[in-house]
DNA sequence: TGCCAGGCCGGGT
DNA sequence: ACCCGGCATGGC
């Protein structure tokens, strides 16, 4: 049975520091949050850098654009109609309860704001929680796919698996250090780029491929 | 050229 | 409680 740690220091050991998250303040982190749901991020990189040229990567930028401007700014980010809908209600949100202010919004007691985040339509687990690390250095650990499909290849849990399920078993594994959760996704990130999406561990292509080999 | 990317929602069983 | 189609651009 591999551990957990050691997943880490081989993931590090291998690919070194990712340095996510690549946005320069907590707004914009959680702006690329949003439009990078299951989508490259060079694609979201020119939505946002479209946004910023625009004036409109603030909170009241973003409140006060027609729908379909922002539609149509972060159109590279695709999805576009439905990830303009996304920003706004997240804009909304954050003026109707914090006044516009993340800064504001990142001072409530952290399993209350992922609840809150939760009930806005267009954010799921791992948006939430990637903005409670990334923008907000909460430590929360982000599961997506990749981070899914490599512990289930290395039979640590069961394909089905739910998403709290595999979230406690970093949690309670590892000390909850922003640092290393932001690391070690990142990481995850990383490995998955690299390894085929067959589910089956014998599927005879990883060592081909960069893959689990390395834990 | 087709397949997929740092998901999520809504409707159907 | 699952399962599935829809959403969409850009890169390899």
């Amino acid at each position: 049975m591999v551990k957990i740690k050691t997943i880490y220091q081989r993931l590090y050991r291998a690919f070194g520091p990712q340095n996510w998250w690549p946005g320069k303040n907590p707004f914009e982190i959680i702006i690329g949050a949003i439009l990078t749901q299951n989508t490259a991020w060079t694609n979201v990189e020119k939505a946002i850098k479209n946004l910023e040229k625009q004036g409109l990567l603030s909170a009241r930028g973003l409140r006060d654009v027609p729908l379909k401007d922002l539609a149509k700014a972060i159109r590279s980010a695709g999805y576009f109609n439905q990830k303009a809908k996304k920003l706004k209600a997240f804009i909304d949100f954050l003026f109707v309860n914090y006044g516009g202010s993340v800064k504001r919004m990142f001072k409530k007691e952290t399993a209350l704001l992922r609840q809150e985040l939760l009930e806005i339509k267009g954010i799921g687990q791992e948006t939430a929680d990637s903005i409670l690390l990334y923008a907000g250095n909460k430590p929360i650990f982000v599961i997506d796919a990749y981070t899914r499909r490599v512990l289930s290849r290395l039979q640590l849990i069961s394909e089905k698996a739910d998403y709290q399920e595999i979230q406690q078993l970093f949690t309670q594994n590892l000390p909850l250090d922003v640092q290393l959760f932001n690391e070690f996704h990142a990481l995850f990130v990383r490995l998955g780029k690299d390894i085929c999406k067959k589910t089956k561990p014998d599927c005879g292509c990883c060592p081909l491929k960069n893959c689990l080999f390395i834990i």
